[in-house]
DNA sequence: CCATAAAGTATACCCCCTAAACTATTAACT
DNA sequence: AGTTAATAGTTTAGGGGGTATACTTTATGG
C-alpha cells in the first residue's frame, strides 16, 4: 500500500479517534457536565428534522435502539424533549421543548466559541478554505449524509 | 464570527464528534468486539513508549488516573500487558507482553484495510498530499503532540 | 523525624452500548 | 376475516467508559 495513504490512516486513528475525545473533555462548560455529548447530539438531530421517532434516531447514530430508549427516557425526565402521537399507536415521535432548544442553542454557543477560538487562532485567512474543502471531502469520505 | 469560521466549526463538530462513532462502529471485525477503543489505544501509547506509567497513560489520554486503573486491571487479565518494577515502588511501569504486541499489530492491520481502502477509493493521488497537511494542521490544532 | 506529596487502588455513581426477551400495534397473506 | 409476520419501543442483564473521593504505600523535603 501506498506510503502516504498509511500515514494517512495513522492520521486519522490519532486525530480524529483520539484526538476528538481530548478536545471534548476540554470544553470546559457547566452544559457538559449536565448533558452528555450524545443527548446534545440528540436534541440536535431532533432539531434538525423538527419530529424523528426513536427507529430514525438510532439509524442517525448507528447505535441499537435500546441505546436510544433510555437516551429518550432522560431526556423526558430533563424535560428536553416531548412525544407527539401519530395515527400509527407504535410509533412516537419526538420534538424539542423550549427548554430543549434553549439548551442546544447554549450549547451550540459554547462549542462555536471554544472551536471557534482554536481555529481562527491556528488556521490563516488563506488556510481556512481549504479547512473547509478538506472537512467536506471527510464528511463525504465517512458517508455522513443524511444516511 | 466569520462566516467561514462558522462553517469550518459545524463541518469540525458533525465529522470529528460524530462522525468518528460511525466509522469505529463500522469497522466490523472481532477484535473489536474483544478490546475495546479505549483498550487498543492504551496498548498503542505502551508500545510508543516501551515502558509507562499510569500517571503518563492518564495524562496522554486526558483521563482521570482511576480510569486508567480499572483499564490496566482489565489488560493485565487478559495477559497483554506486564508489570516491570522500578526503584521507586510506588510506581509501576507497564510493558507489552508477546499477545499484546500481536493484538496491536492485528488491529493496525484491520483499521489499515478498512481506511485504507475507504481513503485510496475516494482520494485521488493529488488529494492525498493535502489530505496528509491537513491532517497534520488538526493534530496540531488540537494539542496532541507528545503532551 | 515528621509532614507532605505522589502513584495507584477501590468504591460509589453516572453515561454509553449490545443482545435478547417481551408488549403492543399494524401489515400481509391465505 | 383470521392468523402470521413484521415493526416500534421498552426492559433487563452485563460490560465498557468516565469522575470524584477516600485510602494505602512509598518517597521527599524541611
Amino acid at each position: 500500500m501506498d506510503e502516504r495513504i498509511k500515514e494517512a490512516v495513522d492520521l486519522f486513528q490519532e486525530v480524529m479517534f483520539y484526538g476528538t475525545e481530548r478536545v471534548i473533555r476540554a470544553v470546559d462548560n457547566p452544559l457538559w457536565n449536565e448533558y452528555s455529548p450524545e443527548q446534545i447530539q440528540t436534541l440536535k438531530l431532533i432539531s434538525k428534522e423538527g419530529k424523528i421517532t426513536s427507529s430514525r434516531l438510532a439509524l442517525l447514530q448507528s447505535v441499537h435502539k435500546s441505546a436510544i430508549s433510555s437516551r429518550i427516557k432522560k431526556l423526558l425526565q430533563k424535560e428536553l424533549i416531548r412525544i407527539v402521537q401519530t395515527e400509527d399507536r407504535r410509533e412516537k415521535l419526538l420534538e424539542l421543548t423550549e427548554s430543549g432548544k434553549d439548551v442546544l442553542e447554549q450549547s451550540d454557543k459554547v462549542l462555536m466559541e471554544y472551536l471557534g477560538k482554536l481555529l481562527s487562532d491556528q488556521v490563516n485567512d488563506k488556510e481556512i478554505e481549504q479547512f473547509l474543502l478538506f472537512f467536506r471531502k471527510l464528511k463525504e469520505i465517512i458517508k455522513m449524509d443524511g444516511v
